[in-house]
RNA sequence: GUGGAUGUAGCUCAGUGGUAGAGUCCCAGAAUGUGGCUCUGGAUGUCGCGGGUUCGAACCCCGUCAUCCACCCCA
């Protein structure tokens, strides 16, 4: 009989060993800075919170993902399922405080009790950024530009960002009679991409009929260009409108920001949170469209309706962290990142402990990341150990060494071997490996 | 939440009713003029978990948990 526990997650929540923690820290990091070049700043927010903030407008669909129950004090919380709302609740709690257009970032988990699949998971990480207290084609823009620089700062230069605005297509969903069932059919459309043509086609019959169907496909069809969409959107939707206008406005500042190809019109793009008024936009990886979106967002005219009569209108979006850690790693461009210690001081003799510790006193003084093997082990096991966390030099010491004074650095790439006349020169090495 | 597939040693997998396997990895030893090549030996599995059928189950049945895929939704 056995009393040990058995060792296990929850479904969709993981453990991350150091070589996975570093890769989602290091983008974290570079998310960091990216969202200060634009002037975000960071804030954070419990990760519990009362219920009734978290479901409070959300029902059926969010309600079922949501993690809800009562703490020990008989309160109803919930954990946070996004960090949009807990910003809404933020800003109501707040905007007194601080200013406005607020521009603030949060990088922080987030939990869904919803079924896992790959680059989907219970547990994750969202970086979200959002633009809250102006409505203008500027602020919208700005989140694209970011976008932009965060993908190339991630890794993925080859991605596309797809555009669109709701108001356009509820324009012309109220040209031909059809607003009522607006949210039915943004949902539907959708999912053009994935469905097809003929299906999508199918189901939009359903909600109408089979000529309004081929005319919602006519609305949604791809033009030859960003412009060219614009204008069949324009068109058929009954002319110039604010908008459009807003769309061209944000083409004409993508034009001097050089964003290229990048930025591609696609009006099948709605999302399907109801949220969104305006204009929203999803991230797609050309490497690897399957994994889906890896950033998305909109604009949303009234950001924290509930919480305050205030009206806070805003633009954001979200990047799903470890949706991009999956997919970067799916197609093999995760940089490896190495041991923080570059050198390894063997440690083969027990009569030079002190020894060992006194060069690392030295090497660590000077900005050295180094580590002393924690045993007198045999040599191969110390090398293998060194080869495992990716430390590519070692420093020893043997018996003719230890009588002068000298130490031996040895690359384990190369097998090259230096002696070198004392500590100070250890570290002068070091110092020139570090710097080169 | 619904449907499908999968689940055997740390890892990759074979094994479809009759005493649990291979490769790799790991450990010990030999050789090696400070490891990585070679040789010898060794360890490790409640066959995801729990029931059931059977003389007998890794294999068949039911349930359950987890992973992957599709739906739904989304990051």
């Amino acid at each position: 009989m056995s009393d040990i526990i058995t060792p296990r997650v929850l479904k969709g929540f993981r453990d991350f060993l150091p070589e996975a923690e570093s890769q989602r820290q290091r983008l974290s990091a570079t998310l960091a800075t990216t969202f200060g070049l634009f002037g975000f700043v960071p804030i954070d927010t419990p990760i519990l919170e009362y219920a009734e903030i978290l479901l409070g407008k959300s029902g059926g669909e969010t309600e079922k993902q949501v993690y809800h129950f009562k703490d020990n004090g008989g309160r109803e919380v919930a954990m946070r399922f996004d960090l949009t709302v807990p910003f809404a609740r933020f800003m109501a709690e707040h905007s007194h405080e601080l200013y406005l257009p607020f521009k603030r970032y949060h990088i922080a988990k987030v939990w869904r009790g919803e079924n896992t699949q790959r680059g989907r998971y219970r547990e994750f990480v969202q970086a979200d950024f959002d633009t809250v207290g102006v409505d203008s084609a500027a602020a919208d823009f700005e989140i694209i530009a970011l976008i932009r620089q965060a993908m190339i700062d991630l890794g993925t230069p080859d991605s596309k960002i797809l555009i669109n605005n709701r108001g356009i297509f509820n324009r012309f969903l109220a040209s031909i009679g059809l607003a009522a069932k607006s949210v039915e059919i943004l949902r539907t459309v959708d999912k053009l991409a994935k469905l097809g043509r003929d299906e999508t086609s199918r189901q939009l019959a359903e909600l109408s009929d089979g000529r309004t169907a081929g005319l919602i496909l006519d609305f949604i069809a791809a033009g030859t260009s960003f412009n060219d969409t614009l204008d069949n959107l324009t068109r058929l939707c009954g002319g110039d409108n604010p908008d459009c206008d807003r769309l061209r406005e944000i083409q004409s500042m993508a034009e001097a920001y050089a964003l290229g190809d990048s930025m591609v019109l696609a009006p099948w793009i709605t999302r399907g949170l109801d949220y969104y008024t305006g204009v929203v936009f999803e991230t797609m990886l050309d490497a690897i469209p399957d994994i889906g979106s890896v950033c998305s967002g909109g604009r949303y005219n009234d950001l924290a309706g509930l919480y305050t009569k205030q009206r806070l209108p805003g633009v954001g979006a979200a990047i799903g962290l470890d949706r991009l850690v999956a997919a970067l790693e799916a197609i093999d461009r995760l940089k490896p990142v190495g041991n923080p210690a570059i050198v390894l001081i063997l440690n083969l003799d027990a009569d030079q402990q002190a020894e060992y510790q006194g060069l690392a006193a030295r090497l660590r003084q000077a900005g050295q990341a180094c580590e002393v093997f924690s045993d007198t082990r045999k040599m191969a096991q110390q090398y293998g150990y060194a080869e495992k966390k990716g430390i590519e030099w070692v420093v020893f010491r043997n018996e003719s060494d230890k009588a002068n004074g000298t130490w031996k650095l040895k690359n384990l790439r190369t097998q090259a071997i230096e002696e070198l006349a004392g500590a100070e020169s250890v570290v002068a090495s070091c110092r020139n490996l570090a710097a080169g």
